[in-house]
This record gives C-alpha cells, structure tokens and sequence, in this order.
DNA sequence: AGCACGCCGACT
DNA sequence: GTCGGCGTGCTC
C-alpha cells in the first residue's frame, strides 16, 4: 500500500480523502494541497501526511500542488478542530472551511500581511499642485498631500478610493508600499482605578496565566466588566502572549475596538462577518503571525490562530449568536473552553445573565465563579416594577400606568426605551365581522400587518401581499388589527407625546448599517426623547439620560413551549434593565403582564437573577432536561408531510431499543410547516454525554444510507438551543 | 455539495 | 422521433 496524504475537503462529506503526494514538496499536517475532485480542483488540508492508503491502488489520484510549505494551521487548531467536527457531528471538511477565512481556501499563495500603504509620487505632487484633476481622484491626491495612508485609513476617509487609485497609479502618480504597522503605540488613555471586586477578579485570573482554568466572570452591564477584561489583557501582553476577546456580534465591537486600541496601543486586530474576504484573510495571518497581540472577533474568530495564547475571553456567554445555526453547528463559547485547555490557557467567561450551562458547570465546580456586584458609575441598580395588565383600559397595549410613567420621565427631561420584541404594526390582522385573519399560505401563521408600507409579511419565509381594503373572507371592511408591534407603538406614542421625538429602532429602521449608530448618536444630546424598538436595543450605547425602561409585555416568554423561555426572559428583561438609569439618575423598569404572579417575574423581581436562575436549573435537574441532560436533535423538512413522516419512523427505528436513550417524536416541529415545507423532528436525550455521543456517529451514516433520506432535507443538532 | 448517468413524459 | 424531468450513485 503506498504512503498517500490523507485530505479533508470543503463538502459535506464524513470522508477524508487520500491522494499521492505532489511531485514537488513535502506535506504536513496543517498543509493546504489542491487535489483533483471528479473533474475539477479543491483546495484541502492535508490530516495526515503519511498515511496508509485506503483505497485501491487505482483509484489514487496525484496532489496537483502543494501550496504550503510550512503548516497553515497548527497542531492544536488541527487537533481542536477534529475534535469539533467529531463533537457536533459536522463533516471534517466542513470545520476546516469554518476556521479558514474564504480567501485562504483559494489556490493561492498567501497574502502579504504587511498593511498596504499608499502615497503620492514626485508626479503626484506635481499633479496635486497643479490641480489638474477633478472628483475622485481629486479627492485622493488631496488625502494624501500631507503624507501616505493605510488603506484602512484611505476607505475610512474616501470610501470607493480604490477605483480612484487604479486610474492614478496606472498613470504613475500614486505608489503603493507595504510595510509593518507601528509596533506600538503609546497608549492614549490611563486605566482608572479598579474597584475592590475588579481587583479580585483580575488577580484570581491572573494568578492562574499560564494555565488551563475557566472562569465564570458574573457581572451586569455597568459593573466594569470591560475593566477587567482590559487590565487581564495588559497583564498578557506584558508577558508577551495574545488575547482573543469574543463578542456576540459586531454591532457591540466598535466601541471595544475603540476602547482596546486606546487602553493597550498594540495593533488590535478584528474579525467578523462585515470584513472583506480578503482583509479577514490577513488579520487571521497576522494572528498566526503573532504580531496580532489582540484578537477581537464574533463566533468565527474562535478558529483563529494563536501561537502565543495567552487568554481567552468570551464576553456575554449567555449570547445565542455564539451557536451557528446552519452547516456546522458549532458552539463558539464550548469551543473557546476546548481551545483554552488545548492551549494551556485561562478562559473567561463574562455575563450578567450567565446561561444555566455556565451557573451549572459553576456550582460543580468546573468553573471558578467571579462577582462584580457593584455598578461604579450608578448610584444604584435601577428599581424593577410589574404592572398587571388584566382589566386595564389599554391604549394600543400600554397601560395608564405605563403611559403616566413615561409622561413623568419626560416632563423631568429625561428618556424613555419601550421595548417590544416585534416588528410591524400588528401582529395579527382580524375580521371583527367574520373571523378571517390573514395567514401566510406557505406556513400557515398569521401574517404580520406593515401599515406604512400597507403590506402583509410572514416573518417567518417574507412571503408578501397588499393589505386587503376588505375581508377576503366576508366582503365586508371591518378588519381590526389585533396586538402591537413597534410600528404601531411608535403611532401611539408619536400621537399621545407629539411634543418628543419619538425613535423607532427595528430591522426596518435600520437597514443602512450605519443609520443605528446615527440614530443613537442623536440621543446623546440627553434631551428628552421614546425609543421603541427590538432586540436591537437591549445592548449596546450607553445613554446617561434614558432613565425608564417598559417592557410592552413579558407573556410570550412565561407561555412559550421552550423550556428555555424562562431563561431567555430573565436575560432579556435584566439585559435590557441594564438600559435604564446609568450615571447618576436613578432608574425604572417596568414589565407589563397578565400574570403578574408568576412565579418567576416575582422570583426575578424579589431576588434577581441569580436566584431566579438557580431556580430554573433546580427544575431543569428536577425534570431532566439540558445542562442536566444531552440532547441532540433530528431535523427534517420536505415539501410533503408523507415524506417527512417516513423518514423520521426509518431514523426511529435505526436506534437500538432501551438503553440509556430517551427518545421523543417522530413529532412535528414546532412550526410544522415553514416556507411551504413540511417540518417534523426527532429528539434524543440522554443523562450521559457520552451514552449518546457512542452511537451517534454510526446512526448519522444509517441515515444517510437510508433511501427516504433522499426525499428530505435533514439535520442533526448537537445541544440544540432551541427546539425550531 | 456538485456532477454524470439513466430511464420515462410532452414537445419542436 | 428528441429535450429534459429528477432519482441514484460517486467523488480519493
């Protein structure tokens, strides 16, 4: 049997692949090789370079070319990544393609990492002075007059400048250069003074560098968390590692990237979705490289190279944006905890609403809990109230009570945030005469109403229609809209205090990507002004002058099927808490509900967060489920039910009877039809990880192999977060 | 996944 | 008589 390279390739495939070795270099584990693959090219990494070949003789190809001569990833990204895609059961060659940015994964040589920098030739100054040019290139010769820009710095100032830069480097009058970024620069802001927890904090990590030691870091918004992480941070550094910081997503890293640069003056790099391929490409080199000494990043940054770890930080770890729902299925938190102990390093996990996972592994112990209780900047947390909706007078879903308290926040001249997790007018558009209510003809749900844009929309697939002038049903017009999204919120607030701006923030607001930011920009005036918006207001800003906080309504998540819907209320409702009374003014938050004695309202209300918490896990232990059980879940959807239904019972009865596994369904999902597909799952839960984890691999292959997988789309998840 | 091969319905 | 539908199998 000749001696092959054995080669993870980008598809869903549970195989690796072998080749012989190319005609010229000598692979290593870690190397990237393009291998023919039915009649085209990919791009692989080379698993394991000298492997016994699996296949006949024959059937080899030869490696087309090697593309590294040293390894692109090291043995413990190789070895963390086999151990992922082992874990959530995801195809090897998948995790590879996760951890490499794109442009990696093209048969080229690497990029230089050296920052590009631009500046004018002699001509160029001729040109410049002569005035000769107009618009854009204009524009750029005028930028670089007084000396050569990055082009960081060139698409910050002259966004577009690249189109200019051709025409005039073509004609000589512009030079490009690459050269290393300043090694450091002096640091432009002091740290403050830590308080007595801070201090703990920082030293209970610090003790432990060099070693392998998660940390629950437990802290809300405004206890200083960001300090901590800073002052732990600069202790790497001066021990010459890195830092990787994660966040959930990049709407949050602006103002970190800001803050780091500012407090550490070593080149922090950033990584997320919003970066070109190709400056991802180099910041992951420059990570690699060591010249990153910070790494700041979303979910993928997890996979970044860091030779000189150091310290490992996942900040809101509670944040669902860490699990990839699609592809492979990874936990970004779980596997910054695998990286930690692989590297031989501290990994902090911070949250104010630590998920059950975190409190769970903390109570056993895995985990060393740290408090930060304090809020430096507040003179206290802000005061929690309920307000008991039933037999109220609601105006479009506020209650007397909520509207007077917003009137007293603004006639003190402070702001107000209503937040209500949904968008649109309404969610719900009825025929008070007949009964009919519009429904999405591909999921069968209600449609939700858009009054501005006089539109229908399924927020679940975006099918849309015009709002019918009259019932489709009866003929006749008496269509009601039934509960309130922000649109129709902002209505009523905009008629009840027109003498406020009134600001919606939701994804139909804020489709620029900017205007977010602008519109929170405007606030910082501190005059009196309502928000009204999602999610997408429950992090982020700090707006000193927002002093009352009211949660339309809490009941979606005291009914919801999901046992995790505790949970997420608590987080959200402390998160968004958070909003209320920073600085010196006091603050107010107040829940609108029906059912103001549910026992986790007044549990949250009386004792906070923890307690609640502690609570929910006391139950989840009582009735087994997740942390106190594994689950992994079977998904499947076809355009028939029939289909669907077949495939399940197949998958069902694929698993060995009894044993440790506890088996729910076939059922169908909780939204059993979705974009006109049929929908149904299959739940296993065990008490061990490990029981289940044994014959999961050998089932995923029955499946595949099974003819009415075929007619489906399907999916195992590995800790399903939730149940859709 | 992407692609080729292969066997049955309405069309130039 | 063909063009093309997607079911089936394979990729080192």
């Amino acid at each position: 049997m000749p001696t092959v390279l054995r080669v993870a390739l980008p598809l869903p495939l549970p195989t690796l692949f072998d080749y012989l070795p190319p005609a010229v270099g000598e692979a290593q584990a870690g190397s990237r090789v393009l291998v023919p693959f039915g009649r085209g090219k990919l791009v692989g990494i080379v698993v394991t370079p000298d492997a016994e070949a699996a296949v006949d003789g024959h059937r080899l190809k030869q490696a087309v070319r090697l593309l590294d001569a040293t390894a692109l990833l090291d043995p413990e990204l190789m070895r963390t990544l086999a151990w992922a895609a082992d874990y959530w059961l995801g195809a090897p060659g998948e995790a590879y393609a996760n951890a490499l940015p794109l442009a990696l994964r093209e048969p080229r040589p690497l990029p230089a990492i050296d920052e590009e920098y631009w500046s004018l030739s002699v001509a160029g100054h001729s040109a410049r002075d002569a005035g000769s040019r107009r618009g854009g290139s204009l524009a750029l010769l005028a930028a670089l007059a007084d000396g050569p820009l990055s082009a960081q710095q060139l698409t910050a100032r002259l966004p577009g400048w690249r189109a200019a830069a051709r025409r005039l480097s073509g004609t000589g009058l512009l030079e490009r250069s690459e050269r290393p970024p300043a090694e450091r620069i002096r640091p432009a802001s002091l740290a403050p003074p830590l308080s007595a927890e801070q201090q703990l904090a920082v030293a209970a990590v610090g003790d432990r560098l060099g070693t392998y030691q998660p940390f629950l870091l437990d802290g809300v918004t405004g206890s200083g968390k960001t300090e901590v992480y800073l002052a732990l941070i600069e202790q790497v550094l001066a021990q010459g590692r890195q830092a990787l910081l994660l966040v959930p997503e990049i709407g949050l890293a602006p103002q970190t990237v800001h803050r780091l640069r500012e407090r550490l003056g070593v080149l922090v790099e950033v990584l997320h979705s919003g970066l070109s391929e190709g400056d991802r490409a180099r910041a992951w080199l420059r990570a690699r490289s060591g010249r990153a000494r910070v790494i700041l990043g979303t979910r993928s940054a997890v996979f970044t190279p860091l030779p000189q770890a150091g310290l490992i930080i996942v900040d809101e770890e509670h944040d669902s944006a860490y699990k990839q729902q699609e592809g492979f299925r990874y936990h970004a938190r779980d596997l910054a905890l695998v990286r930690a102990r692989a590297l031989g390093v501290p990994v902090l996990l911070g949250s104010g609403t630590p998920s059950l996972e975190s409190l769970a592994n903390a109570e056993s112990g895995r985990y060393r809990t740290l408090h930060l209780r304090a809020r430096p900047g507040a003179t206290r947390p802000p005061q929690v109230q309920i307000i008991d909706m039933r037999a109220q007078r609601l105006e479009h879903g506020l209650s007397p009570a909520l509207l007077a308290a917003v009137a007293q926040t603004l006639a003190r001249g402070e702001q107000v945030l209503v937040f209500r997790n949904r968008r649109g007018y309404a969610p719900v558009l009825l025929c008070h005469g007949c009964g009919w209510h519009a429904e999405c003809p591909r999921c069968e749900r209600p449609l939700t109403l858009h009054a501005g844009r006089r539109q229908l929309v399924c927020h679940h697939c975006d099918f849309r229609q015009r709002m019918p002038a009259a019932c489709p049903g009866c003929g006749a017009g008496d269509l009601k809209p039934q509960g309130q999204g922000t649109e129709r919120l902002e209505e009523a607030l905009v008629a009840r205090f027109p003498q406020v701006p009134v600001l919606r923030v939701d994804r139909e607001t804020t489709r620029r990507r900017d205007s977010f930011e602008q519109l929170l920009d405007s606030l910082k005036d501190d005059q009196p002004a309502i928000l009204v918006g999602t999610q997408m207001l429950a992090k982020g800003h700090d707006l000193p002058n927002l002093t009352l906080v009211a949660i339309v309504s809490v009941d979606e998540g005291l009914h919801s099927v999901d046992f995790r819907a505790g949970e997420r209320l608590a987080q959200l409702v402390v998160q968004v808490a958070g909003r209320a009374g920073r600085a010196r003014k006091p603050g107010l938050v107040l829940l609108q509900t029906h059912q103001p004695d549910h026992p986790l309202l007044r549990g949250l209300l009386a004792h906070g967060y923890a307690a609640a918490a502690r609570e929910l896990l006391a139950e989840r232990r009582q009735i087994q489920l997740p942390p106190c059980s594994h689950q992994v879940l079977l998904r499947a959807d076809a355009p028939q039910r029939a289909q669907v239904d077949a495939f399940l019972a197949s998958a069902h009865a694929a698993l060995p009877d009894g044993g440790p596994l506890q088996i729910a369904g076939p059922m169908p999902a909780p939204m059993p039809l979705r974009a006109g597909r049929h929908r149904g799952q299959l739940l296993l839960e065990a008490a061990s990880r490990h029981s289940l984890h044994g014959i999961l691999r050998t089932w995923q292959l029955q499946l595949a192999a099974l003819p009415s997988a075929r007619r489906v789309r399907w999916s195992l998840d590995v800790d399903p977060i939730d149940l859709y």
